[in-house]
DNA sequence: CTGTGTGAATCAATTCACAGCT
DNA sequence: AGCTGTGAATTGATTCACACAG
């Protein structure tokens, strides 16, 4: 069931991108603006800009642009952030503490809604104002909550684990930082960020700059 | 001066994974490896391992496969791990403070040197055992602590400015926080997190998922 | 004339298929 | 026979170039 992939998903990335860009420019009092432009607050280019919209539909005007505050929001409305998305944390360590203070998520509306943890001298704690829960309640907490995605800031062993109890509370969306591929349902979508790994890439390529 | 990368990003990313795998199945006390075994653990195909690791040579024997050890150290020879590398953390709010305490870092081989901030009210501050100093010292700080690369965990505000003074200081890797497209020369690599955009194509394909 | 939208061409990455060592 | 290493084929993404609308 899960092939259903005619958008290309580096073009997804880049939407996230634009729309930032946009709002930016929306609030700097631009209303009209070219794919040249944005590509270029972007870092991108503007064949570029154009080709990931024509994914979605035309939004431009030939001769003219775009309308920045009306792309910004279709850009909204195709990425699904029209309504708040809501968020549990799971796994309240020294990471997981920090996301649940990121100012980010809530100033992009995201709203954390939950703090889950397995380790019984952490349940009951004050995190951010939220308190923590067991990982248990997840389930059943999910009935009313209605969590869009769990960000995973759990230690690698435990994350797979972690990972089935949210897939089974019905959640469709995982955000994981443990340095595991996650093994989960068709129907339920992952994104890895892997901070040391991002550290190990840098290393290859200032080594690699270095060899001159 | 950033010319010709015959090297594909996506296989160095995941060469990281290869190591971290090859170092477990080792540590579990296998010795010989096939590039279908590895290839299962990582979650990919076999053919894209060996295409990987012949971007770098020939580290297996036909009909036989991989010394799972010998690999694993060959891999951290390409991507520049044997010697310890050396970081330091710019931004010590919320986000940066679990970064300095994030035990991963230190077990992958990185070691955090210095923790940097502009604001006067942080600098002095103990975090994690490391004083706080102020971002001005960074450049003089560089010429005996020989920081390899710097974690920037700054507001989007405030990320070129710092960016700036990073490459001033002569550091050449960045791994980049902000939302931010950061301009820097050639020389330089950085290399972009940003949790708010993996949220937000997260909402993609979720909403994605749920239309059938 | 300007700047979008898009098929066609190019470039990059993955997968295939098989030759060659053990 | 078993498994690597690698050109060839294929799939996918980016860039080009131009028709078309304002």
């Amino acid at each position: 069931m899960g092939q259903k992939r005619q958008i290309p998903a580096p073009s997804v990335e880049r939407l996230c991108r634009y729309e930032r860009c946009l709002a930016k420019a929306a609030r700097s009092g631009m209303s009209r603006i070219s794919s040249q432009e944005l590509a270029a607050l972007c870092g991108v280019t503007p064949e570029q800009v154009r080709k990931d919209l024509s994914h979605f539909g035309s939004f431009g005007r030939r001769g003219v642009g775009y309308d920045a505050a009306g792309l910004c929001e279709e850009l909204r409305r195709i990425l699904g952030l029209e309504r708040k998305r809501r968020i549990a944390i799971v796994g309240i360590g020294n990471l997981g503490t920090a996301l649940a203070g990121y100012a980010g998520f809530e100033a992009r509306g995201f709203e954390v809604v939950g703090l889950y943890d397995n380790n019984p001298a952490r349940v009951g704690h004050l995190v951010q104002g939220i308190r923590v829960r067991h990982i248990d309640q997840l389930a059943t907490d999910n009935q009313r909550a209605q969590i869009d995605i769990v960000v995973l800031a759990v230690p690698e062993s435990a994350a797979q684990a972690a990972a089935a109890r949210v897939v089974a509370a019905g959640i469709k969306g995982i955000l994981n930082f443990a340095p595991t591929r996650l093994k989960v349902p068709d129907h339920v979508v992952v994104r890895d960020v892997d901070m040391t790994a991002e550290l190990e890439c840098l290393s290859f390529w200032v080594a690699q700059a270095e060899e001159d």
